[in-house]
RNA sequence: GCCAGCGUAGCUCAGAUGGCAGAGCAACUGAUUUGUAAUCAGUAGGUCGUCGGUUCGACUCCGUCCGCUGGCUCCA
């Protein structure tokens, strides 16, 4: 017999005399409550099986399978009943990975033909029995050579090799059933604690996510504690399908796509237009406020110049190339070139720096069709670009500035971000040296502004490292909108200097850097964040006038008039219908005023506002109006 | 690019197993003159994404191309 001393976090510790003891079994007598919903449980801090052994010191934390925590184990452990499920099913399918992912899990499996959405309905009856049987989840550790042998034995291959590349001693195996997996674990107790899962969409993914390597057969799932957990996810998931800029977008006459036109080219309809205009209008004046200059570059520049630049070299499978009389030419996938020899065109003093360059600047590039995704991933947009050329010494603040413009911006739309470094990419050019240097700047800029990041590997652009914001859309993918790139190289190639206070010539940092990133990205995100119902600002349509019936119309007319004078952005909803229906009307396509115009209006020269939230402001003369909607413009509401 | 799904009227969608292409809304015409989310009636509208094949016959089956959607390491 052995004397355990355990306890509940924060709480007295107890001693146990047993000759071993469980983590369940410790919980049960330091009379853990609910422990039937009990995930798996923190041993001095690490993850751990309810089943595993205590040593004979434990502060446990029980993790309850409702909790993020406990939810990632649950799904965890629905993605190995799936792997089962598919095994039994489709005899000779080799298993691979199948982790917990944000919402829910996937599995990854090999087999002679892809699996298809129509093979989830038998995989979930599966799934269901197995569940129903409540199977244990047993953990054993191996040492790898013998779990080599093991999963050689089964044709598992890329187990094998999942094991070859951990380099590990042992390793552990979780089993329920007849179903074995490598896995780090914890589980859940047993099956039966799934209480509620769905097979979503099946997809191709390649193994490790290599393109050179086997395409396998991915499927996704979500799994939950409670069956209206899982009802609950399913009609966000519908709301958030109305947020979709995809479907809002063309229904509110923004924009749309064409397919004798092309894949990833957006065709902008007045009302998208006028909405990117109103939006390009502020980014100008934001940048102007901030001490940036405009410029502007042509499309098509020689491929000379491309070469010059090394994204001839690093890039051009992203680029469009034509000739010109003789003459190749590519078209512009950024806009730097044009800006370095602005920069060049004169003799620089240190007095002059920074140089800030501002362009609209609209590009090129060629992504993979498969990519291509709404106004989130397209092959044409336009960027609120800029480049700030400065001395080595100003480097910090100019990213500190830029950093305290997005925050501005951002918050100004009142969206929330995640902020990420990369760094240098295989593909690249310059010194170790620059390199370090840029990526250091950068880290010290986000220190400086105690903002917290990660840290992305390897995927900086080719001239160097950068800071990305990510902004989520509807369904909670992460897009790239800003972002603050480091570049010693270009200034170099194209020898840009200025002059010092000593009268020498040095070599100036650069900056490239987005704010709103790529407009049409960012006014995707805009559709989705104000689910199509945009704040009187940037409505493309801010009011329509409504009349009630024929008599009204003369009085309407003079409204009407009185508002687009004021450059109120106004439409005339005329027509011989109900009232009730042009009401609707309005509301669909989400216009921010509706004037109402009746008998009462026209005695009185007055007009009725109606809200899109459906209050009725009472009436006021049109003046009244005009300067409500002014103020709100001006205040940007 | 690769894997899966999808493409029928301007929009949303029906159209078992191959046998003359349908509805609602929108549009147009007329009636109605309307007070806060759909007034009524009529008319017109389609090379079933493209091109090719199989077949007596293809929206339907096969192939090609075009386009769209979901996904392509959140690491056992």
């Amino acid at each position: 017999m052995k004397a355990f001393l355990v306890r509940i976090k924060d709480k007295p510790a107890q001693e146990i005399t047993a000759e071993r003891l469980s983590a369940r079994e410790a919980l049960q007598s330091l009379q853990v409550g609910g422990l039937d919903r009990v995930a798996a449980v923190r041993v001095n801090g690490v993850p751990c099986d309810l089943s595993c052994d205590l040593g004979n010191e434990a502060t446990l934390e029980p993790i309850y399978v409702h909790t993020e925590e406990g939810l990632g184990i649950l799904r965890h452990s629905t993605a190995h009943v799936m792997a089962m499920a598919v095994k039994e099913l489709f005899p000779g399918i080799k298993v691979t990975i199948g982790p917990a992912i944000e919402n829910g899990f996937y599995y990854d499996f090999d087999y002679e033909r892809p699996l298809k959405e129509d093979d989830l309905p038998a995989i979930e009856e599966k799934m269901e029995e197995i569940v129903e049987a409540d199977l244990p989840f047993t953990r054993q550790e191996m040492s790898s050579q013998e779990a080599i042998g093991f999963f050689s034995d089964q044709g598992e291959t890329y187990k094998v090799e999942l094991i070859q590349d951990l380099g590990a001693e042992s390793v552990s195996l979780y089993s329920q059933g007849s179903f074995t997996d490598l896995c780090r674990g914890p589980h859940i107790p047993s099956t039966g604690m799934i209480k509620a899962f769905h097979l979503t969409h099946v997809a191709g993914a390649y193994w490790r996510g290599d393109e050179n390597r086997p395409m396998l057969s991915r499927v996704y799932g979500v799994a939950f504690s409670d069956p209206k957990n899982l009802k609950k996810h399913l009609r966000q998931l519908e709301e958030a399908q109305k947020r979709n800029h995809v479907k809002l977008g063309p229904q509110l006459g923004l924009f749309n796509t064409y397919e004798e036109i092309g894949a990833g080219m957006i065709v902008w309809h007045p009302k998208g237009a006028m909405l990117r205009h109103v939006l390009e209008t502020f980014e100008v004046q934001e940048h102007l406020k901030r001490g940036y200059e405009l410029a502007r570059g042509p499309q098509l520049l020689k491929t000379e110049l491309w070469k010059k630049s090394g994204h001839f070299e690093n890039y051009r499978e992203n680029m469009y190339f034509t000739e010109v009389d003789e003459q190749s030419y590519g078209i512009k996938p950024m806009n730097c070139l044009a800006h370095m020899l602005i920069y060049r065109s004169e003799i620089r003093s240190y007095r002059d720096l920074p140089k800030r360059y501002f362009e609209l600047g609209t590009v090129h590039r060629h992504e993979r069709s498969g990519v291509l995704h709404g106004l989130f991933r397209v092959r044409e947009f336009t960027q609120d670009d800029a480049h700030i050329i400065c001395t080595p010494d100003q480097l910090n603040g100019e990213i500190k500035g830029v950093l305290d413009f997005v925050k501005d911006i951002m918050g100004f739309f009142d969206f929330e971000y995640d902020l990420e470094i990369s760094t240098r990419p295989r593909k690249s050019i310059g010194s170790d040296q620059d390199w370090e240097l840029a990526t250091g700047a950068l880290i010290r800029a986000m220190e400086d502004n105690r903002l917290e990041y990660d840290m992305n590997e390897g995927d900086g652009a080719f001239y160097g490292p950068k800071i990305d914001v990510k902004l989520k859309d509807a369904l909670g993918r992460s897009w790239q909108c800003a972002t603050i790139q480091c570049d010693f190289t270009l200034p170099d190639k194209f020898d840009l200097t200025y002059v010092d206070k000593d009268g020498e010539r040095h070599r100036p940092v650069m900056i490239h850097r987005v704010i709103l990133g790529a407009v049409e990205r960012f006014i995707g995100v805009l559709i989705e964040h104000y689910a199509g119902a945009f704040p009187t600002w940037l409505a493309p349509v801010q009011a329509v006038v409504l009349t009630v019936t024929d008599r009204n119309i003369p009085f309407a007319q003079n409204v009407t008039k009185g508002l687009e004078d004021a450059d109120v952005r106004v439409e005339g909803d005329f027509r011989n219908e109900k009232l009730g229906f042009k009401v609707r009307e309005a509301q669909v396509q989400k216009i921010p005023y509706m004037v109402i115009i009746g008998d009462k209006e026209c005695e009185n020269n007055q007009v009725t506002p109606r809200l899109k939230n459906g209050q009725n402001l009472s009436p006021m003369p049109v003046k009244e109006l005009i300067d409500r909607i002014k103020d709100e413009c001006e205040q940007r509401r």
